[in-house]
DNA sequence: CTGAAAGCGCTAACAT
DNA sequence: ATGTTAGCGCTTTCAG
């Protein structure tokens, strides 16, 4: 492998003048220039960057934290961020925390130990338990919660589970049942929230049968259905599901036990996934702004690393409440 | 910031005790040690890792090359792939390359100067206009094609496709028409190999109107299903897709042109999404164990990163075929 | 415009 | 067991 010493050595120029001719050509003399570009051609010379980033102090990366990749949401806004630290000449290292604290550390480590300039973490906030934010580690959270104690941009997820609870409501459903997330989970306690005003505004009792816990993932939507289908009677005529992995399983599970989706029981999904609009019925959801979440996030980051301050350090975005198939007017 | 010079000062040893004192503890008198643990939590010393790198000529980090992280199986594979090199003390760089060939080179760059120790491709081989495989640069591809020159992870596509091509015509179907990837892609072409051998065994003749060429992505599905409907008594009586995404969009397309599916048309795709047995009617599909890719691939990798020649560089992998409810004997 | 030389923080001989 | 020192490949003063 050669280095900028042998270029030098080919070139009959020194190591200085590789170096600038390499980062600021203009500075060089054009004879110069094409001697130095005949030597790297003729080594096939290809600087060693990690020691210029080691000189330079910069990594000239951010790590994502984020709790599973293979998650659709996730995965959006990680191609939001992706693409806009990259037209700055960052590259990203990826952070799957797999929801464990100890990794998640293992991670956060690596902007300590100039691995990473700055990080950007998915995982929403937590209340105790939450590390960051930590001196000397410049973060911002995207798709995260209420309150989060460091920059942050995400949607309102109050007062969009507040508005599709409205409108279910409007469609004359008294009885409104809910698959949330982890309850622990930061977004199931904003959006239970949003659904709590929601009821509330209506003189509807608050009913913790009502209340199924979930996690967020497919198989508990299943598991939902299969509750609220066993209330019988009892059952409510609408579903609020905290996301739309679980309003599709949930939906599955009601069609399993001959149910018909809206007729029988609406059902309403979060995050707007992009297979929502191509399952069958077609699911009515709020469309977060996954890429751009990611995006602004990734501008907010890049700007902190400047030192810049920013005017704003809580972006919330707006989201999309979108009316399809799956719910309809009480019979 | 402080270093370990900083530390040596602190603790009254020199800073080669301290480095020893990190990486080996055990070289190291127990009096010394504590002594060194003191120093460090009073300055709060974090080791420099892009010293540690460059100085070790190591970075300990892979690139994935991925044609678009927002595709759940690329996510997959991903998770796989993380979970394996993350034990092993790498990190992940990601490389989402939007498809675009300038950007897979940058990424593939990173490995050229020091950034990554190697690299794992889930942009299938390309005969022409494909880079690597590159000197220098060890690389395995993983979720690719027959016939990819660097060692890679696989299933295998064309057998795959033939299965379920195979199962379509026992269950009588003899008009099958096909939604494809984009016709340059090597998944779609293996596929639409494993199709041809099929009906060439049950002696049906190839019709090229019968193959409408998609993109992978939801939408195509849904203009396919477009063109099938509007060949009428010409429209086939099956579906073979090239992936989930556009089989569950197709079915869509059918199911709003008022069609019954399996019972006017039986649908199959390609890949078992999580979401694909959610869906209603549940897809009949070929599972591609996407994590297993992911984590043999990165073993593979890191094989090849320690200098080891592992006995096979090709390893094509198990996949299942799952009949569910959207494919049913012709009426 | 170009060259010489110091030094980033760490590790690894080598010497003690 | 510990200290000393050279040097990884690069950039950046500072002189010339």
């Amino acid at each position: 492998m050669s280095t900028i010493r042998d270029v030098a050595k080919e070139s009959g120029l020194s190591t200085g003048t590789i170096s600038k001719a390499l980062s600021d050509p203009k500075s060089v003399s054009p004879k110069s220039l094409s001697k130095v570009q005949a030597a790297i051609t003729k080594l096939n010379y290809k600087p060693n960057m990690l020691s210029q980033k080691f000189r330079n102090k910069q990594s000239k990366t951010i790590v994502i934290l984020v709790p599973d990749i293979a998650n659709l949401f996730f995965a959006q806004v990680i191609s939001g961020i992706e693409h806009v630290v990259h037209k700055h000449g960052f590259s990203v290292l990826l952070g799957d925390t797999n929801g464990e604290k100890q990794r998640e550390q293992e991670y956060i480590k690596m902007v300590e130990t100039r691995l990473a300039d700055g990080l950007v973490n998915l995982c929403p906030h937590m209340d105790q338990g939450s590390i960051l934010p930590l001196e000397n580690v410049v973060a911002v959270s995207a798709g995260g919660c209420e309150n989060t104690p460091y920059p942050s941009v995400r949607i309102d997820n109050v007062g969009a589970s507040e508005k599709v609870v409205d409108y279910l409501i409007s469609l004359g459903h008294r009885r409104i049942g809910v698959i949330s997330g982890l309850e622990d989970n930061p977004h199931s306690i904003d959006r239970l929230k949003g659904y709590r005003n929601s009821i509330e505004k209506a003189g509807i009792k608050f009913e913790p049968e009502l209340i199924y816990g979930g996690d967020f993932n497919f198989w508990s939507g299943l598991s939902a259905s299969e509750y609220f289908y066993r209330l019988k009677d009892k059952m409510p005529t609408a579903l609020f599901c905290m996301n739309d992995d679980m309003a599709i399983s949930a939906m599955k599970g009601m069609l399993n036990n001959g149910l018909k989706i809206p007729e029988d029981i609406s059902i309403t999904g979060f995050d707007d996934l992009q297979v929502s609009r191509y399952v069958n019925p077609a699911l009515t959801t709020i469309s977060q702004p996954a890429q751009k979440i990611g995006e602004k996030s990734a501008e907010l980051l890049l700007q902190l690393l400047e030192g810049k301050n920013p005017n704003q350090t809580e972006y919330v975005l707006p989201y999309d409440f979108i009316i399809r198939e799956s719910t309809s007017a009480i019979k």
